[in-house]
DNA sequence: CCTGTTCATTGATCTGGGTCAATAAAGAAA
DNA sequence: TTTCTTTATTGACCCAGATCAATGAACAGG
């Protein structure tokens, strides 16, 4: 494990992006709060059904958020690497979970729990703003999100998919892809030999 | 026009809903802000591709929020009286505004200029609260918006807009419903003659 | 190294929505 | 009312993706 000194660097990084003059008194009660914990892959982190009360910064790793609509596991996003994951829906509403959180590489995150959350924003207005503009981001990567799903066809989508996150494709097994375009395994596979023949 | 002790009653509640205990205090130097104005059928209140700088509560009416990928009107979303309207997106990055706004019946709107509103922020930090609550409010809506345009065919999308906005079947064309939908014109026809025969 | 399992590809067939074009119905304006 | 325009329906044809089934390829565990 890293020293504590650096061991919240990246999710420092990630509130002062926000933030930029975040307080070292805001600060550093939130590193007492967090919950360190590791995940194997395929383990699942977070159960769909119950309801979520954390929030959690992927330290190192990746994992999907899925729902298991028509028995099978329909992937609604993928995380990776210093960015939060968690079923935010459920832990600002405190209903059941429509998704559940699984590794998909081995994982190293740090959770924070509602009551902590909670208590950071009735002890320092700063976290007020921080989820505020945090809340603002989500919003604005779904709706971006929307508009493609809206817009355009399974195959631009993927074409758009490998131009903005080349990576995913590399990390990410076939078939979890197209879930997440909204094709069948079969569908994603036959855009693929579409596009070689062009 | 209604007597101004009555007129903000509307958005006031709009408030309440997400900060019950909104003080007096924070709450006139809102009113002090507010641009009303009253559009009438079919004229666009905001522009697309201009950066937005207002939200505006829709007081009385309806409006539609659009893009014009593809040379045609798209129908992002409907908005109603009692809700909040204008690009979001674009008010919150201010970027170019990808949807426009155009009143679908008569409306009367009162605008909130973004500088209003950051000043409210800075004085109030129950403005940063609401301002949070509504974000997260606004992220809910086009994350579950979101989940049907993934796990429902048009067909489906149909059938649950009937039951979840009833009136919004009503009080709208059906070629924008279509547009709405995800779908052109002649499809939706084809689904709603499909249905009635079942 | 082999073996069983999971993942990816390919083929055949079906279907719902897209597109283009024509008509019908409903609304608005005179 | 009549006329003009906008909106809704219907028909014909096409195509991308769904589904079901079979085969290949990659991979993990022993």
């Amino acid at each position: 494990m890293k020293p504590a000194k650096f061991m919240f660097e990246n999710i420092h990084q990630y509130f002062l992006q926000f933030l930029p003059n975040l307080s070292a008194r805001a600060w550093e009660p939130l590193t007492e709060l967090l919950v360190v914990k590791s995940y194997k892959k395929g383990e699942i982190i977070s159960d769909l059904g119950a309801v979520n009360k954390w929030v959690s910064f992927i330290e190192k790793g990746a994992v999907i958020a899925f729902d298991l609509s028509d028995r099978k596991k329909t992937v609604y996003e993928f995380f990776f690497e210093h960015q939060f994951t968690g079923d935010y829906e459920s832990f600002l509403t405190s209903r059941p979970a429509n998704y559940g959180i699984e590794a998909l590489e081995d994982c190293e995150l740090y959770h924070l729990h509602f009551n902590s959350l909670q208590k950071l924003y009735e002890r320092f207005p700063e976290y007020e703003r921080i989820g505020r503009l945090i809340a603002e981001a989500q919003f604005l990567r779904v709706t971006q999100k929307n508009a493609k799903l809206m817009g355009e066809k399974p195959e631009e989508r993927y074409l758009n998919l490998i131009k903005e996150r080349e990576e995913l494709i590399q990390r990410v097994p076939q078939y979890y892809v197209a879930s997440y375009l909204g094709v069948t395994p079969e569908a994603l596979s036959r855009i693929r030999k579409r596009l070689v023949s062009k």
